[in-house]
DNA sequence: GGCAAAATATGATAAAAATCATATAGCCAC
DNA sequence: GTGGCTATATGATTTTTATCATATTTTGCC
């Protein structure tokens, strides 16, 4: 049986990490606290798919799940990578559409279910979760639209390098302080950058030669931040 | 002297089209109305400036806007199109941000300014209104998603041919019902592609060859909706 | 532990797209 | 209208990237 600690409570999340929701009024966290759903899905595992009918918001209490659309050709795109605190499936439900992508646990994760009418009616009633949830979607919309300017205009090698510091800013090294605190696919690092998977392993490699990176399986050692952050070639 | 039809008049306004402003209560609507600014932008005029601080959100009366960013080698990237009823600047105000994009008229065109203090406290009040704003901004953020995909995935041809019907989705047609109802370079219908100039005019000389468009000068028909479609590879 | 399957790695080749070059057409100012 | 500038067009070439092919390594599993 998978043990994690339990902190499926949100009074004590809001101590943990800063969430959207810890920004509702109290009696509103507390509504929340009561009617939300606690499940542990282990790596790998779906938390909605593409598709189908949202019934509610997930918010993560520990672990990592990406966020992903599938192309016209059936390849994946990863547009976002979520980690505790971390709430998601709200894009969907606020438009009032299906799923636009399907979310899978990158490791074993536990997350809180909020129901669709609860986050609905407390949205409705709290202006000021309101407010943060409209800070998060232009944060959001933000990023995405830088993204769309580097991808139109970025070649692939400055896109892997400024990935790899995303995944960084993320989910942070783990304690050795340069190993990447995640475990990611080549297929997957290549559906992050836009690329084929052979591209990325090809780059990856040759960040290798140079001596930015230490590969060993899927930990990335990020040996020399500044010739990566270099070969990203970021402005902003 | 620049002569516009006078609409300058919230309550005129939401006869004419839906935007997010029409949905706020009666009562913020004339105070809205009472508040607001309204000006003339000249074709190529810069209504804000990637950047600088956010002083208000605007909403167009009459007339088409492009909204850019600049890569980090100075290359423009358009990141949406927007038409009479469409507002805009709100990304940064709710962020909290400089302007992460310029905004530009793409022809004479109509523009009310309604003042930050004003739209922050209107949506403060107005659950209503702020819910329309969190689906402007899924609806937003919903696209650019899509649009990244597109960008990772799709070749120049499919992303051109799309680009096409994305005109076409926001402008319309003129009254012929086959040119497009807009003027742009084919610098800009590259930058909104995402791709050299040259290649964007070499595959519109190619769909011309294929009898899919008509060029004459600025001006585009689509003469074969249909085999367009078919070219952009639309799954969705 | 050892086998099969999957993931990673790397080379060769092909395809896509950018860049460079140059010609022509359209447009604005005078 | 004319000259000069800018936008469009098109060809040639180079660069980038994807695809295909094939090792090699790793991983899950009985």
């Amino acid at each position: 049986m998978l043990q994690m600690h339990d902190h499926t409570n949100c009074q004590s999340c809001n101590q943990r990490f800063n969430s959207v929701f810890c920004k509702a009024r109290e009696e509103y966290v507390n509504l929340i606290n009561e009617q939300k759903v606690c499940n542990v899905y282990r790596k790998g595992q779906t938390l909605f798919n593409e598709g189908s009918n949202p019934f509610g918001v997930f918010c993560i209490n520990e672990g990592k799940v990406k966020l992903s659309h599938l192309g016209d050709d059936g390849k994946e795109q990863i547009i976002r990578l979520l980690k505790q605190g971390d709430v998601l499936g709200y894009r969907a439900l606020l438009s009032g559409e299906r799923y636009s992508a399907s979310a899978v646990a990158l490791e074993d994760t536990q997350i809180c279910f909020i129901p669709k009418e609860l986050f609905i009616s407390v949205l409705k009633q709290d202006a000021g979760l309101a407010f943060e949830m409209m800070k998060l979607l232009s944060d959001e919309l933000h990023k995405a639209e830088l993204k769309i300017t580097h991808l139109a205009q970025k070649p692939i090698r400055e896109r892997l390098a400024e990935t790899l510091l995303f995944i960084k800013e993320t989910y942070g090294y783990e304690d050795d302080g340069i190993t990447l605190n995640v475990r990611l696919s080549r297929e997957e690092i290549a559906n992050l950058v836009g690329t084929a998977t052979e591209s990325a392993i090809r780059l990856l490699s040759e960040f290798k030669k140079d001596g930015i990176v230490e590969l060993d399986g899927k930990k990335i050692k990020i040996l020399k931040q500044k010739e990566l952050i270099r070969t990203a070639n970021l402005q902003d």
